[in-house]
DNA sequence: CCTATATTTCGTCATATGGCGAACTCGCGA
DNA sequence: TCGCGAGTTCGCCATATGACGAAATATAGG
């Protein structure tokens, strides 16, 4: 129980979802998240720690950036089941389309450049 | 998207989880699942209502007593995949297993006698 | 009709959650 | 080694959630 509920209230929220969501293109830095969803970096980074908890992400350090991805492999356990209906549910929204769109562009911009224009909004 | 956390929301509270669990044996009256949760009736009733509009439950009125079900007819939406796959992680679970223990005790049981038992302990 | 009673609705309270900015951590480069 | 900067942690606030009891609703039975 203790498991599914960890799981199940991390994949309750639209901002998670979104992340989670965007990940199945691949890994992505924290900032690229960050400018996905327009939320304060410590936000978001919150939001992250409640999905790995959940082990619905595993993250990974290079340098200065911390890049997240959905598990390597794919367990049978409670988180990998819910978070496939999940994207099952989400696939057509139009939330969620709009942020394959947007995370083209995203993913296209360099990685130093993404995070100075962060800093420039806040 | 609506839809989606309508269910998530709905299927990551503990309570709510356990009615669920405890429907598929077949309609309960809500003073069943107040019995099986030790809660007081307004609160079942409000997990109830949360659980009906993300459309995991049905509900039938017959006399003073409402009964409560899984749906009818199993649908393909977010709730009945969502529901299905909350089944499979919580089948193992020993509060899951205690609570279908004492259901066989509370199906048992005289309406009449159920509710009135509730009545004196609040 | 009037009463008893099963359920729901409403108001209230304590706690949980999601958001932010400030401060901290840690790795890279000057 | 010093600072810069990406990410996290912490503290705070506003709102959401889950719990209860009291009051309202609806229905069976006298």
């Amino acid at each position: 129980m203790k498991d599914y509920l960890a799981v199940t209230k991390a994949l309750s929220d639209a901002s998670r979802a979104r992340m989670l969501c965007a990940l199945r293109v691949g890994e992505l830095c924290v900032c690229q998240l960050i400018e996905l969803l327009g939320l304060a970096p410590s936000t978001v980074s919150k939001h992250l720690s409640i999905l790995n908890q959940a082990d619905l992400v595993e993250s990974r350090k290079n340098g200065r950036w911390v890049y997240y991805r959905l598990p390597d492999k794919p367990g049978s356990g409670v988180a990998t089941r819910m978070a496939k209906e999940a994207f099952r549910a989400l696939t057509d929204s139009d939330l969620i389309l709009e942020d394959e769109r947007r995370l083209k562009i995203i993913r296209k911009a360099d990685l130093e450049k993404l995070c100075r224009r962060i800093l420039c909004k806040s």
